[in-house]
DNA sequence: ATCCTACGATGGACGCAATCCAAGTCAAGA
DNA sequence: TCTTGACTTGGATTGCGTCCATCGTAGGAT
């Protein structure tokens, strides 16, 4: 995220303090939040916030392009700011817990071209899935 | 699919005719139906089946590993009968068109030992994404 | 062929995530 | 400071899925 703010006002955003918040909240490394989640931490700093500007919030942000929507399992969606630096996600099976990850290798030179059925394909996403450290550790 | 349900019946599956309309609806190459897709053409065949028991099946199908569940848009579920023979998806941006597609190389190597944080990974999923050729066609 | 019974089907109520909308509020340029 | 169009609000609504009490039936036993 780093200059988010920065970033926003310059392609013409008006900074509403809603908006500040939310973006204040979806900042760092490996943060997979849902929209309430957002939502309940922004509450912290702007006790009168609402949900419905909460999703504006995001949805802009998405279309902008600096933070990306993840719908790992079919509940909830989680966003993700670390937009500008692309990466993948390893999500455990069992707690939900996401991992930002980084393979190595060129995803895209996988798919021959008889196998893109005509399409023009702009982007990959991996989603590595198995057992996060703790959940391995419990039986069963 | 094939012999579908001949395996189901070896599992002890007890077979009922709502059953038996849901595994064949769900029958082909690059069919990718949502709940609501599969209870409508399952209608076509058994008028009074319920949308509970289409999503008792659907689940059921799931955990005996014979269907796999797909969320590319956070929206419907969509239900994948190509369980058995493992590939991945290729996804049209604008329309949500889904091709089944089989990439070459192994995927699981480009996840570096200390990019695990310890999970053990099990499994990986490839998302393409981009226009098909009726959408790509279409200016705007 | 008939009976039994445990497992499956039913459909209406419910819950969660997300969107919509009409009315009120405010950031930022003049 | 004023003005205005963009933003926020919260309650209603929609979409998707699950739950549950009751009814029905597949398939083994006789």
């Amino acid at each position: 995220m780093s200059d988010l703010l920065g970033r926003l006002r310059e392609r013409g955003w008006r900074l509403t303090s809603q908006r500040r918040v939310v973006a204040e909240v979806l900042d760092g490394e490996h943060v997979h939040l849902t929209a309430d989640e957002v939502h309940a931490r922004a509450v912290e700093r702007l006790p009168e916030i609402s949900r419905a500007t909460v999703y504006n919030a995001l949805g802009e942000l998405v279309t902008l392009g600096e933070v990306v929507e993840l719908s790992t399992d079919g509940r909830a969606k989680r966003y993700d700011p670390n937009a500008r630096h692309p990466h993948h996600h390893l999500v455990c099976s069992r707690c939900g817990t996401i991992r930002d990850v980084h393979p190595t290798g060129d995803l895209m030179t996988g798919l021959a071209a008889e196998e893109r059925f005509g399409f023009t394909v702009s982007k990959v996403e991996v989603t590595y899935r198995g057992l996060c450290p703790a959940c391995a550790g419990q039986d069963a």
